[in-house]
DNA sequence: GAAATAAGTCAAATCAATTGACTTAATGAA
DNA sequence: TTCATTAAGTCAATTGATTTGACTTATTTC
């Protein structure tokens, strides 16, 4: 008889765990606060939470401030967390080009490079990035004591949807990346922990670290790259699906219109490879993005035309997903310029009405998110940190569940 | 200095109350289990399973049945759930009538009852179903013992969205309901736990008890009723969004077509409500459901153009539905008459092609679910042994946090 | 009949949180 | 100045669920 597992206990391990990522995360929430608003904040006890406090003093994870007098009683000392208590690196691979950047407890970049990837697919491609995670990890040592030990996992962001039968390529896919053991070859490589995610889910783990979304336990970003796609932030966690490709609203097929006789993917209508096509444009050539930023600063009529049409279906997509997912906020981001992504955003307005449409908001229906290009390495390298450090069902529970989405250990 | 709350911390109680709805868990998921089994499906110790099952057959949960010999060893002693060990109450409240349910701890149908709802709104209508509801709660007394220690809750399924300013209203939605202050009301009347679900939610939390989804962790249920939604299932429990609205698929504004110049939203053109605007039939007959049932089943050509037009509609939902979700499957629901569910079940095949198109699926993409009109007030009622027994995050954190929806407490 | 295997129990140990009393340090009112 | 009040934080003992490791029981296999 086979037993089917379903979910798995948990015991004072996992409660101390939890309780260590609660402190964590009020920290990370609030900036700083002292043992009395921690236990106030998490509903333990004081005393718990002074034990608790303790360890990740010792741990090197939170550091006491000076004590402060607000009022009667005795004053508080405010912890707020050490930013050297942990570093991740992030991995973002793309059509051409690899950018790697490394980040510490509170996702602040400490490193950062890029290279353009070699013709030739995977198999050189992936010793490319090796050497560039390496010269990154070298040169993160040299500013951060203990590496080895605070160093909490790697995460590749490329672009998904992932584990499709291959036959499945198109020209918007990165097929030959699909079928490469690229996990496997990345932990052997690095001995790191490796984890998976597409661009669009980096890039709301970027905005819940340290943007738009903090805080926010409801909000879905809508990343405007080569592709489109949405990170998912549900429940205050990253939702990665049955397969780690929710969110991939690229690929969502499109009613004909009076200009489209046939279904077509929305990223076929709205994405910057729609504008590259729409420009003639080669989107393997490394200037392009100061071109495009030129071009926009010029209010090219041509790069006009693309916004209006891509913002009319972006219009459409940010209705669709207050109407599906219900979210506090939505936000966009983009890898093309600033400048062009206002652009979009201001495009975009005003928006179509929704269910997201009522009195009293706390955030705004849409937001403008990071628009640096390296916002999704920088996403994945949130990862790990939050892997490591966010409070999660999955890190209560005994045998550790894959949380949606793959990582591989070394 | 305003403490921004984050999530609570836990303890032992905390550790304690998730083990036991593991526990019981597995047991839904598997029948029986011995405490060897439950020991390895948990992860936890023997003794740990073996004091937590003593618990739960004392507290009438479990029950243990004869001893089986396997092989070798001693021979082990299963345990199941005890049916009668807990019941709960659901309640639908639609547009012309109301249905309450009585179910047990396996979400089996113990006591049901409906009734028409009278003119006058909800000042009128929540006296008829308080009545209704003691009425069920009376003979669900004549069956089952220890019914007050025993009854867990009532949820209120209704159709959404919820919470909107009141001057959005129209023909779809019940907009005097929203302003009423029912659950407050039915708390009091009843001195139980109330919470709240749209119709879609319901169906998705009664196919993840007993019916397509159980044991999935990750699907979504297309529910076609008067109007039309999605049920989510993601990580295992129901979303429901930033404030209770998720899956409010029927109100995504679709593009304009050749036939329709404006943007109009998914219901309009796929739901029982264009049914029976297509067919000038009046959805406060109460004989529709038979006349509807004849009707398909004389093939009448009325209605078999709306199926094609309304499965054309949906299979374009299945496929956003996949292309956001990734779910494991996708269920359809309908209130209308199974027959009829079944047309448009077929005629939403073939599928347009999605990720969902993987090989080696477990299960297919697009599932029957229930057809049973009585479906989403049972959904309702498996609602709260859900809150009360399953595995959740929320049920391990200190200040029980509303895990979405809202419940309100008598 | 003995060895192997597996289910399940017993009793002690473990360990994180809780409890309640206590200490410390500030404010504010008499 | 004095003393009550308030709040932060610690101390020491208690609690309680899981773990640990040895043990018992029951069955099959050799």
């Amino acid at each position: 008889m086979r037993v089917i597992r379903g979910k798995s206990g948990t015991n004072q391990e996992g409660t101390s765990a939890h309780n260590r990522r609660v402190m964590i995360d009020a920290l990370r929430l609030n900036g700083k606060l002292s043992r009395a608003d921690l236990a106030r904040a998490s509903g333990l006890t004081k005393q718990a939470v002074s034990n608790i406090i303790d360890d990740l003093e010792q741990d090197g994870l939170v550091v006491s401030l000076a004590a402060v007098r607000k009022g009667r009683g005795q004053p508080s000392t405010p912890y707020r967390l050490v930013p050297e208590g942990a570093f991740a690196i992030g991995l973002q691979i793309d059509r051409y080009m690899t950018r790697v950047i490394a980040v510490n407890l509170l996702g602040t970049v400490l490193v950062r490079a890029e290279t353009n990837l070699p013709p030739g697919g995977p198999a050189n491609g992936v010793r490319v990035i090796l050497d560039l995670v390496q010269q990154v990890r070298k040169e993160l040592a040299g500013i951060a004591e203990h590496l080895e030990e605070r160093l909490v996992g790697l995460c590749v962001a490329m672009p998904g949807p992932f584990g499709l039968a291959s036959d499945n390529d198109d020209q918007w896919m990165m097929a030959a990346w699909q079928s490469f053991p690229l996990l496997e070859t990345l932990a052997a490589g690095t001995g790191l922990e490796v984890a998976l995610q597409n661009d669009a889910a980096a890039c709301a783990t970027a905005e819940r670290m340290v943007g738009a979304a903090h805080g926010v336990d409801h909000a879905v970003c809508l990343y405007v790259g080569y592709g489109i796609g949405a990170g998912l932030i549900l429940n205050g966690e990253l939702y990665a699906g049955g397969n780690g490709n929710a969110g991939e609203i690229g690929m969502a097929l499109l009613p004909p219109t009076a200009g489209r006789p046939e279904r077509s993917p929305l990223e076929h209508r709205a994405s910057l490879a729609s504008l590259y096509q729409h420009l003639n444009a080669d989107p393997a050539d490394p200037k392009l993005h100061d071109r495009l930023n030129t071009l926009v600063s010029k209010d090219d009529p041509a790069v006009a035309s693309w916004v209006d049409a891509a913002a009319e279906e972006l219009r459409w997509g940010v209705q669709l997903i207050e109407t599906i997912f219900d979210p506090q906020t939505v936000i966009l981001c983009s890898s093309a310029p600033e400048a062009l992504t206002r652009r979009i955003f201001d495009a975009i307005h005003p928006l179509l009405p929704s269910i997201a449409n009522r009195r009293g908001r706390a955030l705004p229906r849409l937001q403008l998110g990071m628009t640096d290009p390296w916002s999704v390495a920088l996403g994945a390298a949130a990862e790990p940190i939050s892997r490591a450090f966010d409070p999660r069902f999955s890190a209560i529970l005994k045998t550790r569940a894959s949380a949606g989405g793959w990582n591989v250990q070394p």
